[in-house]
DNA sequence: TAGGGTGTTCGCCGTTCAGCGAACATCGCA
DNA sequence: TGCGATGTTCGCTGAACGGCGAACACCCTA
């Protein structure tokens, strides 16, 4: 039998990241989401990168990892963020298409940052 | 001699609004003002009525006016709203065009609140 | 199998925010 | 001149949020 339901052949043996149903997401989710500076730095480091490219650890910003952690937890429960396990990293994509169809707009205002 | 120089003839003699420069609101104010419940119901009634319509008194939300009166100020410092006196009543004016032109699309996302 | 690297979770702290009642200010009108 | 209506301001409270360190879990490699 396979190994858990959760667990894709070759995924990682951590806690699959749940990812959002993006239709699913309330627009107060992700408005909080992005009104944050670190979390919008993230996005739009995340951006100006290739998918599966950026570790968590890998950004600029000034909080600890545990901090770093819980940033993204709620831009992965926005639907901003997609992770999966390489080794001991968690590599991450940016759902720029799906949030673009849900929330049309919002996520090109939070790149620029006028 | 004239009253004062912030107020304009025939104005209210109390403290005149002070309404944002929507080119210095930053994102994050915006965001954060239209991520309230009671804030977006006070934006979408204002959006289906005409310009000066609407008394501050006269939104059908479930908060004290105490409350009520602070969404206000948060809307208008978010330059979502431009306000005006008349009589005992404070008159309000969604500022769509003003808002549409800093924000493009934010405020039509949080009118149809998906 | 031991250890370094990576990320999450837990408990705690201080700040911010939405909510309220009470008091105050202003306006129009009786 | 007084009074009802309308909003604002002032404390206060409880909940939510961002931050941290410590402890834990997992992966890879030496």
């Amino acid at each position: 039998m396979t190994p858990t339901p959760e667990r894709a052949a070759g995924a990682s043996h951590r806690a699959a990241p749940l990812h959002a149903d993006l239709d699913q997401v309330p627009l107060e989710t992700a408005l909080l989401a992005l009104a944050d500076p670190v979390r919008r730095t993230i996005v739009r480091t995340l951006a100006n990168a290739a998918d599966w490219e950026r570790a968590c650890g890998s950004f600029d910003v000034p909080v600890t990892k545990a901090t770093l952690s819980r940033h993204f937890a709620i831009l992965r429960e926005a639907g901003l963020l997609e992770q999966r396990d390489a080794g001991p990293k968690r590599l991450n994509r940016l759902r720029r298409p799906e949030f673009e169809a849900r929330f049309p707009g919002l996520l090109e205002l939070a790149l620029s940052d006028r």
